[in-house]
DNA sequence: CTATCTGCAAACCGTTTGCAGCGTT
DNA sequence: AACGCTGCAAACGGTTTGCAGATAG
């Protein structure tokens, strides 16, 4: 068993646990899901899954993407061009590497950042609640290339 | 003259600068958009400014935006539920403070982010050239209430 | 057997485009 | 006089909703 099929039969529980089902639609969007490194919309999720199983509609996908991110399995990334694309979520708090050539995406801890939060808080006033960093560059494969 | 009418000034010499004319249109949205200290979706840019000019049309918000944009004079800011809200870019490289409850926006510097960043780009190979950092919060006149 | 899920079609909503006339320079 | 600008209406594209039939539990 590989660890995307094990992450996806993990998921389709968490689906059932919540009073979800598991059918063939969501078994098939959960596995494009884990097996790419990168964000995709929803229209490229569909066109991706209705290779393997004919019939799929965009609507489904719509929906499944809407019931994994409630359950936290699944994030929105946000990019200066789309912010409509999903991505596997990570286990815990990190911050998105993107590549701008190929879309890969990587997760690292962002621990440092506290410091300057706390200078930014009490400079400023504000209550912190959340943050957003990410960073984008050009991943080691395609500078080679 | 206040500082934002010598503000609305400067921004509208550039667009001139760039080939593009005054217009009463221009004049407006600008003034709505130098006036305001949080992020506005186009549509709110053009409901306050039709206030003051009858007629204005929500295309020309729009087209408006765009120039204002490719000026550098704007900048889209991405939120959580909305990316197509513009904001008064800062002067250099700011990054944002946004207050969850009233909108708020506020700029500050994060130079600090350097070596983060540095770390980062050794141990994941990626050559960054970008990076986005947001800060929500409740403000200090928002947490009195 | 019941509640959820599905795909289709249509509705929706923010944004963009085509166009003819107007305003700025 | 020339060219950019304007508002309107229509087109557009991604997303959501209504619905009747199919399917998981």
């Amino acid at each position: 068993m590989t660890a995307e099929n094990k992450k996806a039969a993990e998921w389709i529980k968490l689906l059932q646990n919540s009073g979800y089902r598991q059918t063939e639609a969501r078994n098939t969007i959960v596995e494009v899901i884990l097996e790419t490194n990168r964000a995709l919309e929803p229209l490229e999720i569909f066109e991706i899954a209705r290779k393997r199983q004919a019939g799929l509609g965009l609507v489904t996908v719509y929906r499944t993407l809407e019931r994994l991110e409630a359950l936290g399995l699944v994030q929105r990334v946000h990019q200066p061009g789309a912010c409509n694309m999903y991505l596997q979520a990570p286990q815990g708090h990190q911050h998105l590497l993107i590549c701008t050539s190929c879309g890969k995406a990587e997760f690292f801890n962002g621990d440092d950042l506290t410091p300057l939060m706390e200078t930014v808080a009490a400079r400023s006033g504000y209550q912190i609640t959340e943050h957003w960093f990410q960073l984008f560059g050009c991943c080691a494969d395609c500078q080679r290339k």
